[in-house]
DNA sequence: CCTTGACCCTCCCATGGTGGGAAGCTCCAT
DNA sequence: ATGGAGCTTCCCACCATGGGAGGGTCAAGG
């Protein structure tokens, strides 16, 4: 099985296949005398494994980990456990960010005319004045921006 | 006011100034004759527009068109409107993303006994056999990651 | 006047995953 | 033998941000 192959049977593009080998998630395959890379039926099942785990939007460190945890007949289930709660964590954590952002801003929303006329209590929120600290204070609180987010959640998140 | 103070009034990094300026979401400043850069009281009230812009999780892009607007008097306030609603209807779709992924996970980890053992339904699930459809599905569709999200949603995203 | 330290400048690098593409080689079918 | 599909490596881009090196500037205190 060559790459194109793989990729296919995995829905991992060939792409990602090179860059996970690269970054040490998948052992250095092996390779034909041309120097094409060589998959078996059971690389493509880690590769399955992985594609599920990114779906659900583990990070490739967290993934690292836990294909580690499949691989190892003597694991424990409360350490992969602990992975998958620390990601479910990570979710609730970014999901009530983001979901303090829409509140705000769908309430901003909704007290704009939205008409032809230039006076808007978005820009006006904006602006910062803070006059109107009814629209404001949901979101001001630092939760701010940080290496946290994007190297806990990511995955589903950089996605599209 | 040099950069270190326009950053303090404005909770806006110097290196942000610098990068905002470097991708013309703001003019070119004025300079000293040593070549520091210096800004005004308004620079300074354009900067927390954008940091709160950011806070609400808008892309440098949308916030170009907010920032336009804003010094446009002819403006229609359902040109604002419309860039928020945009940004409110990016958001829940990404909140309805992460939240299917937490559901799932959550679902996978209540059903993990979480001890010694090697057996644990969250690997299971992962290997894909598929054979626990109950388990399976939330996120399965090709929601998947791509440039619409990376480019759309983010600020809060990346950010951290 | 000179030193010190805080500040500023530009330029490069890293993040996290992913895609795009160029330049060159291999393989297979015609 | 030729064409095209597929493989290889290597570099670039995204988005927004931080870190740091190497060097210039300014103001306060000695």
């Amino acid at each position: 099985m060559n790459i194109g192959q793989a990729s296919a049977a995995s829905g991992v593009s060939a792409k990602m296949l090179r860059y996970y080998e690269e970054i040490g998630l998948l052992p250095k395959a092996a390779r034909t005398e041309a120097g094409y890379r060589v998959y078996s039926a059971k690389d493509v099942n880690t590769l399955r494994f992985i594609r599920r785990a990114r779906d659900l939007g583990l990070s490739i460190e967290r993934i690292k980990l836990l294909v580690g945890l499949w691989q190892d007949r003597e694991r424990s289930s409360a350490d992969v456990k602990r992975v998958a709660t620390e990601h479910v964590a990570e979710l609730d954590a970014k999901i009530l960010e983001l979901t303090a952002m829409r509140d705000t801003l769908q309430e901003l929303a909704d007290a704009c005319h939205g008409d032809h006329r230039p006076d808007c209590p978005i820009l006006h929120d904006f602006e910062g004045g803070g006059r109107s600290p009814e629209h404001r204070g949901t979101v001001t609180k630092d939760v701010r921006r940080g290496k946290g987010a994007a190297a806990g959640l990511p995955a589903g998140c950089h996605a599209g």
